[in-house]
DNA sequence: GCTAGCATGTAAACGGTTACATGATTAG
DNA sequence: CTAATCATGTAACCGTTTACATGCTAGC
């Protein structure tokens, strides 16, 4: 999820870490606060993977900033990620969204909507959460306000991206 | 989250690692499956923090079973981690419902309702994600059904878990 | 005879978290 | 002068994942 979010937000341009952290905490930084500690390791895993490159530039601050680019490879990796995403990625929630937040960079529809398609899988599968077996979930400890809160919750967010999802897959569709 | 479904599934029964395992699977196994290199040694860390012990039981399969049962400091630990649920425990969807889950071994109401509360002023906060700074999200990259999508649930699953926050928060209150 | 399910683990690698560490600039 | 912001990292620890490993029983 951490790289993901790197290799998109540098897709659209370059940027150091500073700024860099800046973005992916005001995308997902409510759900999981991102470290310096988490990030700038990242950070040099990618480097060392060739996905991007660094440049130092001084910066306006005193410490120099070091401008991170994507290479070409770095730039493949991400319409890999995107386009082969399944697993965790689909069923996770935050990933999904994460993931959802670059899925424009995959420029073809087509390409988009096999993604949209897996996750409206995983929705519509009854093995989800709601079923025990083959038959809805049984009311087990029938008074719990909280398991009950939970089933609640749950219907009605997967109905809300249920229906997103469909129309979304329609217009993608019709293009 | 794994830790604290294992300590809410022994607060209720002993159960062997197997049974353990299948239950955690059914109640959050579709976002993320338990692998047994997950549990085992989880389980281990556990018994050897003294919240769990083992008995060894000859099983109807080959294996023998390994029933753990919650030592009464495992089930005060239970209660101390619903009880004191802050950070990402309220903030990430995935762990939040896995607390939910047990809040109810928590069976003081009030303090039931000031864990509940702490999911709500977070949920309340316009810090979180549809804003940016303190005007709502722009329309950047105006054209992108898919950070709209991200929007649009997001309003939708905040909107419906308030709705029953409130109601569940104003039933504790009168009992 | 084979596959699925029951039952339990270990080892290595990887990634994230917590705590520590530094230093300059800008606004109050 | 002091706090916040800019800017970058390291070290140790801990937990998760991936892959490996074993062996019995029940049903087809």
């Amino acid at each position: 999820m951490l790289e993901l979010s790197i290799l998109g937000f540098l897709y659209e341009t370059p940027l150091h870490g500073y700024e860099l952290r800046k973005r992916i905490t005001a995308l997902t930084g409510h759900v999981r606060p991102v470290g310096e500690s988490t990030l700038y390791p990242a950070i040099k895993r990618l480097e060392k993977a060739g996905l991007l490159v660094r440049e130092t530039q001084p910066g306006p601050a005193a410490a120099p900033r070091q401008v991170l680019t994507l290479t070409s490879a770095g730039r493949e990796e991400l319409r890999r990620r995107l386009a082969d995403a399944e697993g965790p990625e689909v069923t996770d929630e935050n990933r999904w969204f994460a993931l959802l937040a670059f899925l424009r960079h995959l420029d073809d529809p087509t390409a988009q909507a096999t993604v949209l398609r897996r996750r409206l899988a995983f929705l519509e599968e009854p093995a989800s959460f709601f079923y025990d077996g083959d038959r809805p979930v049984r009311a087990e400890e029938p008074d719990d306000p909280f398991r009950h809160g939970v089933l609640t919750i749950a219907r009605a967010t997967t109905q809300a991206e249920l229906t997103w999802l469909r129309t979304t897959l329609a217009e993608l569709e019709s293009s």
